[in-house]
RNA sequence: GGCGCCGUAGCCAAGUGGUAAGGCAGAGCUCUGCAAAAGCUCCAUUCCCCGGUUCAAAUCCGGGCGGCGCCUCCA
């Protein structure tokens, strides 16, 4: 069975057949960093991380490049037409700041709010603001082409030239309400023209020089720049000139389908005369109360408040209990139920790794019918609420495994835990460090020792104590767990 | 106004023609001094409502009702 991924171009699943030989190509819109990341972003990081993880996992002979963008040329907060402010700038006048530091820092903090969801990192985070140059020459292409036009130190997008313009997202603007948002002192041909510089206002921080005067880029060109850059140009003349398409896979928000993906379409496509992206990947949105969670809105949640109350990781799994198309309905009832469910597996896995403390280590095994099923589902369109109920299945036969110390099956129980759990979905935290690790061997003997004192107060009897020690040591944060084979303890 | 999505148990959620995955919560049992952990069992005759197509529909079609997204920066 192939993998199969549901592409908003044509609507439907389509059986992923990669564009080049050799590799695979992947660009998802990263973050605009003027603030600090939010369970949006979560929801749409993920996403793309299970792509690219998954990926890797089921093509392992090709070289997998996943690109995502960090855009540190603010976009508008506002009607860019008549001068809306740039957000970066904004937030720098707010901060006190040069736009650059702003980005730099909610850069860095972005990192690390991945970080702990368990994220890979991409392989290129190419910044729009280094890429300043690229731009500029594909925006000169489409004026040579004709698909553009300047205007008083503005380039602008002539969407009237591009017979394609709508098929991403179905819309013919022309029949797009205005409702009263569309300026009319702009100076664009046709109000759904798009800018593709834009002349620098006085005051305006971020600037450059082109061949159009001091200005900036548009809102959409820096990923049709960067992904053709990273992405196709990279590649051989042979390869390219072979191929129908430049890139294999590019995703984002579903907010960004129109216009931002339309409009990156329309560049690359007009400016290159050859198709862009085959398969076009859209998240859903997470939402609480059924609504929309967004900066915008004020109801939306900052990761790292996050983190004060919930294990990232419980949130990836929340996340991932939903499928990437679906909304995540992202509440506390559902984060707690989510983590209780998690927890289990977890508890699982640590038995496991106690229980096969010293044994050799195995690969995952191609046999493996759990693995199968797995598969099956991440086969189809990355369905990681079902690949999450095979875990479940894996974690009652580990259970039972252990309880019967079948020693033999042990290790490939592991190794199917590592590969789907671990390295697929992500969320098994840290397998180097826990791998034989245990808190430490201090611990471990005042453990032991007091979990003797127990036993021989239990011998006598003597409820009252060894109570007592379970207790005080729960509130120490260590759970002791009785059983016939005696006395275990993990960290709460 | 245009384009699109959704409505499945108390909660989260998969399923898009073959007779309702999974998780949480809840109930009972096993084990146990008690607890925890684990195991077993139960928990939607039914998928917002009404028609239609079909041997067969949560799934397809038509019509309602309700909720939401995009069309402005947004993951």
């Amino acid at each position: 069975m192939p993998l199969e991924i549901y592409n908003t171009l044509t609507r439907k699943k389509e059986e992923f057949k990669p564009i080049h030989p050799g590799r695979i190509g992947v660009y998802f819109c990263g973050p605009t960093v003027y603030g600090d990341a939010h369970v949006g972003h979560a929801k749409a990081y993920i996403t793309a991380d299970i792509v690219n993880r998954y990926l890797r996992f089921r093509y392992p002979d090709r070289k997998v490049t996943y690109v995502q963008n960090i855009t540190d040329v603010g976009h508008m907060t506002d009607n860019a037409d008549v001068g809306g402010e740039d957000k970066l700038e904004a937030q720098s006048r707010k901060e006190h700041k040069h736009p650059m530091e702003v980005a730099e820092y909610y850069t860095r903090r972005y990192f690390e709010d991945m970080d702990a969801l368990n994220i890979l990192r991409p392989d290129i985070s190419p910044r729009a603001t280094g890429h300043i140059i690229e731009q500029i020459e594909l925006i000169k292409e489409l004026l040579a082409k004709s698909y553009a036009y300047e205007a008083g130190g503005n380039v602008y997008f002539d969407v009237s030239k591009d017979k394609d313009y709508g098929k991403l997202s179905g819309r013919k603007t022309e029949e797009q309400e205005s409702s009263g948002r569309v300026e009319e002192r702009s100076d664009k041909r046709s109000p759904q023209d798009f800018a593709l510089w834009k002349r620098a206002e006085k005051g305006h921080i971020l600037q450059w020089p082109s061949p159009w005067g001091m200005g900036f880029p548009g809102w959409h060109i820096e990923c049709s720049a960067m992904s053709e850059k990273y992405l196709y140009y990279s590649l051989p003349k042979d390869e390219r000139d072979k191929s129908d398409y430049m890139i294999d896979i590019h995703g984002g928000g579903l907010e960004n389908q129109f216009p931002h993906h339309e409009c990156e379409i329309a560049q690359s496509e007009c400016a290159e005369g050859k198709k862009f992206a085959k398969y076009w990947m859209h998240n859903n949105m997470v939402t609480t109360g059924g609504v929309k969670m967004g900066k915008s809105l004020g109801n939306s949640a900052y990761l790292r408040d996050l983190y004060k109350q919930y294990d990232p990781l419980s949130l990836r799994f929340t996340i991932l209990q939903s499928h990437y198309r679906s909304t995540t309905e992202f509440t506390e009832e559902a984060i707690a139920a989510a983590d209780a469910g998690y927890q289990k597996l977890l508890g699982s896995y640590h038995r496991l790794v106690q229980a096969t403390k010293g044994t050799e280590r195995t690969a995952l095994r191609s046999d493996n019918p759990l693995g199968q099923q797995f598969i099956e589902a991440m086969d189809d369109d990355f369905n990681t609420a079902r690949a999450l109920a095979v875990l479940y299945d894996l974690a009652a036969e580990t259970n039972s495994a252990i309880a019967a110390n079948e020693k033999e099956s042990l290790a490939g129980l592991r190794a199917t835990w590592e590969a789907l759990a671990g390295n697929i979905l992500g969320i098994i935290p840290s397998i180097a460090a826990s791998n034989e690790s245990t808190p430490s061997t201090v611990t471990d003997a005042l453990v032991a020792l007091l979990i003797r004192q127990r036993k021989a107060a239990r011998d006598r009897r003597d409820f009252a104590t060894s109570d007592a020690i379970r207790k005080e040591l729960d509130a120490a944060g260590i759970i002791l767990e009785d059983s016939k084979e005696g006395t275990t303890w993990r960290l709460k």
